[in-house]
DNA sequence: CGCTATTGTTTCGGTTTTGTTACACGAGTC
DNA sequence: GACTCGTGTAACAAAACCGAAACAATAGCG
């Protein structure tokens, strides 16, 4: 990644435009934007490889930034690097805990950031998606399409795989036959609703082996439930 | 990688003692040297996770130690965080391009020091680009272009060593024909998707003699998987 | 230029998956 | 207890999907 896109988030002038200034040294391609509300903006539009942020933003915390891109699927796997007042020593240890991928305190000493920058575009995206999603015995590896079962694994057919990991994703919620046609299959689909039920038992009969074909459970007259708690 | 073995290389015992103190109240595995030398052997007898170098060493530049260590094959995945006089700010920039993970400057905030060491551990090791990639009987020598299972050489075609070592890099992780076709195709190219079907079942007959054609696993309604696990 | 290795397409056939339907069962209600 | 509605179960047929093989196009090489 030698050229990269990068969004800078400062609400400071002065700092803002000698980072950007810097980066356009190198070639990177750098967007600039003053506040959190029009950060998340830019990163939806221009889907930047690096967010340079400050700590200090006008409507919310540049940590709580982080934490919102941290938190969604689809960015976080940018890089931040997170900027403050090398004063209030507290940020460098909220931000890298936050899940910064490096900070650089202020006043800039730019030698210094544009190496850190380089290495943070030089790493391997860190925070990747969340692999595995639980509940008792039942894994699901998401990234891997694999399921096991206490240790075994399951071999699931498509469509079986996609309807137990919608129900384990929400564990003890009730879905009508109806809500489940729309989340597991596809949005125009005219299928049947008692199809729904055909699945459901062939799930639970891969379960039964294992004594988990109890947590798919009916609720009658209105649908079906995962949940651990009988 | 919540508690790790760290080394510490640094020939002042003030700052030395400083940094093992904080990271063995953590409950982390401590080793000291003060030089380069006996880092080395050091590493070569504990393997650690990090290895936290100051760049004024006795015998040998602390930045070239870090080479070393980054220039072989068996500890290029070690974790180094190298630290400095604050005064010597050149050395950041070097450490840094030089392949370390993150720079500290000295006198060390230990709060900061202890928050970036848990970044570093935390981190998928960086400067992996290892000659070889392996799996299972399967070797991959990516400067040699050359594949060989359990000890045999096999002949691969272009395309099928770049798809093999694809899979191979990215093992356990389900992949659809577009996604294989963007990633081991060009990225433009207007190949139509059982095109991998095939280019699968080419890799899979010449695995066959040696008993890893299951590895490349298929995932009905999904793609392919590389796993050496059923 | 001609040969060969490589690469992509297509077709065919078998298998798995999937939706439907018919029927049995069982809980709740009167 | 009998009736009814909703659900479990099994069998079946259609459709989707993948493996195998044959074939065509292309590139590489002498």
């Amino acid at each position: 990644m030698t050229l990269a896109s990068i969004l800078i988030v400062d609400p400071d002038i002065k700092s803002r435009s000698q980072i950007a200034y810097g980066l356009r040294e190198l070639g990177h391609d750098v967007s600039e934007t003053h506040d959190a509300g029009s950060a998340l903006a830019a990163v939806r539009v221009k889907k930047p490889d690096l967010m340079v942020c400050d700590c200090a933003l006008p409507d919310l915390a540049g940590v709580e930034l982080l934490s919102d891109v941290r938190g969604s699927d689809e960015f976080r796997a940018m890089r931040v690097l997170m900027t403050s007042d090398r004063s209030k020593s507290d940020d460098v240890v909220s931000a890298l805990k936050s899940g910064a991928d490096d900070f650089v305190g202020k006043p800039i000493n730019m030698q210094e950031f544009l190496a850190r920058v380089d290495a943070c575009l030089r790493r391997p995206a860190n925070h990747t998606e969340s692999r595995q999603v639980r509940a008792g015995a039942i894994t699901v590896d998401t990234v891997g399409h694999r399921v096991s079962v206490g240790g075994n694994f399951v071999s699931l057919a498509p469509r079986e795989y996609r309807l137990l990991l919608f129900l384990l994703s929400n564990q003890d919620r009730v879905y009508s036959r109806k809500q489940l046609l729309l989340h597991v299959w596809d949005k125009d689909s005219s299928v049947g609703p008692r199809t729904v039920d055909v699945h459901i038992r062939r799930l639970r009969s891969l379960l039964e082996p294992f004594e988990c074909d109890g947590y798919l459970q009916t609720v009658r007259g209105s649908g079906y439930r995962f949940s651990l708690t009988v």
